[in-house]
DNA sequence: CTTAGGG
DNA sequence: CCCTAAG
């Protein structure tokens, strides 16, 4: 009979969970924004493919010089034990920044708002990072800027550094508008770097960061990942992807999935089931963009343009194994790789809330590639190197991964995804997404009768791809795993989701890496038409993040007021910042909780909710019943009067 | 996009 | 939580 009246608006939001960015996904009226930067295409693997050129080169010329790569500590010397004899290490570490030049749209100041990283091309200064990792011999570093981004202007940089005397090489890539030019800077003997550029595509340009730079520095940021720039971002730290590529018999990484892609769609689809996908993709904030893009790409890109990226920084240092020998890899390829990436703590700096993760390895996607038994391990490993440039060619996106679920929801704090610095690392892992291509076959020409079957089961690249023709595009998801050693929180990554692809969708094609017998010269090449935009579903259940009492206590009063079926209203008034909770989070959470009233409190799981709010809600659910409320009704509170 | 329900 | 059919 007490009357209980109460202001509801924003009376919840102390109940809220941690605050959640604003940006409610279900605002009517956003305002569009048109992506600008449909396709940043990153052109990672012109480093990877510089990097591995060069290993190879090395590899072969040098046999046994090099000596572990361990020099022990730095996050770096992670191999000792295992370590083959002269196992190829190459740390790389990537910095990626987006830059995207005046695209800024005022209207939604909130979600682009990217930083420009200044990036600094500057090998040596880049190495600086790891210079621990560093045994002070040599540096090579590979900076190249690519012209894959077309739209957007980004910058990439990607530094790879160069563990050791001759495995490690220091990459930097810079990505600016269309052209690429990576560098690389050779080390000499005694310390001295040579430099040597290429020009990939047309001139070469010293790498100059456009960007607006600001504070922040790094980051692995991925052109296609829009994330805003949240306070919360490591400040001068520079988020460093180092990746370590060693040749190591044993290892194997490239997986090459094929998957079924039934649940793929491009990111590019103009379906409506394609475009509600793609927001499901994404967390919320990310959804706007793309969405915008979504319009961009029904409407030649009428407005604006979407800058965000990532911003957050991480360090994360990746390791990859990549195979030297042609017989051990087919061996090896044949089995998945499932462990054996980790990520070995790196250097903490004391940056309060950075947390650096270092990736002792990541698998690749798989890979396929076909070569004529006659052909040289060189050229194999040229084949195997031409597909991981293939799918560095696709977008790649990095995924986060804890106790083997991903975390989607880029806005989501560490802590929250369950990393923090006392959780066992062991569990969160990286994944390397890239909408790739798939690479076919070649059915070459060749191939020893007696082998034939072998061969083919014993294809360099690994289980399972076997071509399109019989399972069809398989996405190619290329799943980084790792473990963790350690970290600490805050920062967010953005990775996942963001796939956008502004070319325009082709059919799927298959990629192939041909293997021209004889000839070491020549890479095969992956066709790939890049078109294909077969997209990989990265997309994986949202983790699971129940409702706090309070949130439950939110609910239940929202509803008292708004009547059940009014979900929308229900969530901005209650869960109006909390982006993670859907109207749809909300109705199935009320169908549980009227679920769980009716039932006995012994049967009930989870976190107890107060049995005075499962009262209420039961009260309300019977009113509601009832009373219809789904009308537009301004202020029915009737059930509020009873009370 | 929202709702409403089933899975 | 996801997925979808219906508005």
């Amino acid at each position: 009979m007490v009357l209980k009246k109460r202001i509801y608006d924003g009376g919840f939001h102390g109940l809220l969970p941690p605050v959640i960015p604003k940006a409610p996904r279900s605002l009517r009226k956003r305002c569009l924004r048109n992506k600008s930067s449909a396709d940043g295409e990153i052109s990672g693997f012109e480093l990877l493919a510089a990097v591995a050129d060069k290993l190879l080169q090395e590899q072969e010329s040098e046999s046994s010089t090099s000596s572990v790569g361990s020099k022990g500590k730095g996050p770096i010397g992670i191999h000792e034990e295992g370590a083959k004899h002269e196992p190829l290490e190459v740390n790389v570490d990537v910095k990626v920044n987006s830059v995207i030049p005046d695209h800024h749209d005022p209207a939604s100041g909130a979600e682009s708002e990217l930083v420009a990283q200044p990036t600094n091309l500057d090998p040596r200064l880049k190495e600086s990072p790891h210079s621990e990792n560093d045994s002070g011999s040599d540096h090579a570093s590979i900076v190249t800027n690519s012209g894959f981004v077309k739209k957007v202007n980004t910058s990439l940089i990607m530094e790879a550094i160069e563990d050791k005397p001759r495995n490690m090489y220091d990459v930097s890539v810079g990505y600016n508008r269309d052209e690429i030019h990576p560098v690389a800077v050779e080390k000499q003997s005694g310390g001295l770097t040579s430099v040597k550029t290429y020009n990939v595509k047309d001139g070469l340009k010293p790498c100059v960061h456009t960007g607006v730079s600001n504070k922040s520095y790094t980051s692995a940021d991925l052109p296609y990942y829009k994330d805003r720039v949240r306070g919360a971002c490591l400040p001068r730290d520079r988020g460093n992807v180092n990746i370590n590529i060693r040749d190591d018999d044993d290892e194997k990484y490239f997986r090459y999935n094929n998957r079924n892609n039934t649940r793929l769609r491009a990111f590019g689809s103009r379906s409506r089931a394609g475009y509600r996908r793609m927001r499901k993709m994404m967390p919320s904030r990310y959804w706007k963009v793309a969405r915008k893009l979504h319009e961009y790409e029904l409407q030649n890109g009428t407005s604006g343009r979407v800058k965000s990226f990532y911003h957050k920084r991480k360090k994360i240092c990746m390791r990859e194994w990549f195979q030297a020998d042609a017989a051990v890899k087919r061996r090896k390829l044949f089995h998945n790789s499932s462990k054996n990436s980790y990520i070995k703590e790196a250097s903490n700096e004391s940056m309060s809330n950075l947390v650096k993760f270092s990736i002792k390895s990541f698998k690749v996607p798989e890979l396929y590639v076909e070569v004529p038994e006659t052909e040289t391990v060189g050229s194999l490993k040229r084949s195997v190197m031409e597909a991981v440039k293939a799918i560095l060619h696709g977008k790649l996106h990095v995924g986060v991964v804890v106790q083997g679920k991903k975390v989607r929801d880029d806005n989501r704090t560490l802590q929250q995804s369950g990393i923090s610095q006392n959780c066992n690392l062991e569990t969160v892992g990286f994944t390397l997404e890239s909408s790739l291509p798939e690479v076919s076959p070649f059915l070459a020409r060749e191939e020893t009768p007696s082998c034939n079957a072998q061969q083919w089961l014993s294809r360099p690249i690994i289980d399972g791809c076997f071509s399109s023709s019989s399972s069809g595009p398989p996405p190619l998801a290329t799943s980084l795993d790792n473990h963790l050693e350690k970290n600490e929180e805050s920062t967010t990554f953005a990775a996942e989701g963001t796939e956008v692809m502004t070319q325009e969708p082709v059919e799927d094609s298959k990629a192939l890496v041909v293997v021209p017998p004889l000839d070491a010269e020549v890479l095969s090449v992956v066709p790939f038409s890049e078109k294909s935009s077969k997209r990989y579903e990265f997309s994986q259940r949202r983790t699971r993040r129940p409702f706090s009492v309070s949130e439950v206590e939110a609910l239940v009063e929202a509803v008292e007021i708004l009547g059940a079926g009014r979900w929308r209203d229900v969530k901005m008034r209650a869960f109006g910042d909390a982006n993670h909770r859907t109207y749809v989070d909300l109705k199935d959470k009320w169908k549980t909780l009227v679920h769980t009233a009716s039932i006995s409190p012994q049967q009930r799981r989870g976190e107890p909710v107060p049995q005075n709010l499962l009262d209420r809600v039961l009260v309300a659910h019977a009113y509601w019943s009832q009373h219809q409320a789904k009308q537009p009704a301004k202020n029915q509170k009737p059930l509020e009067a009873q009370m």
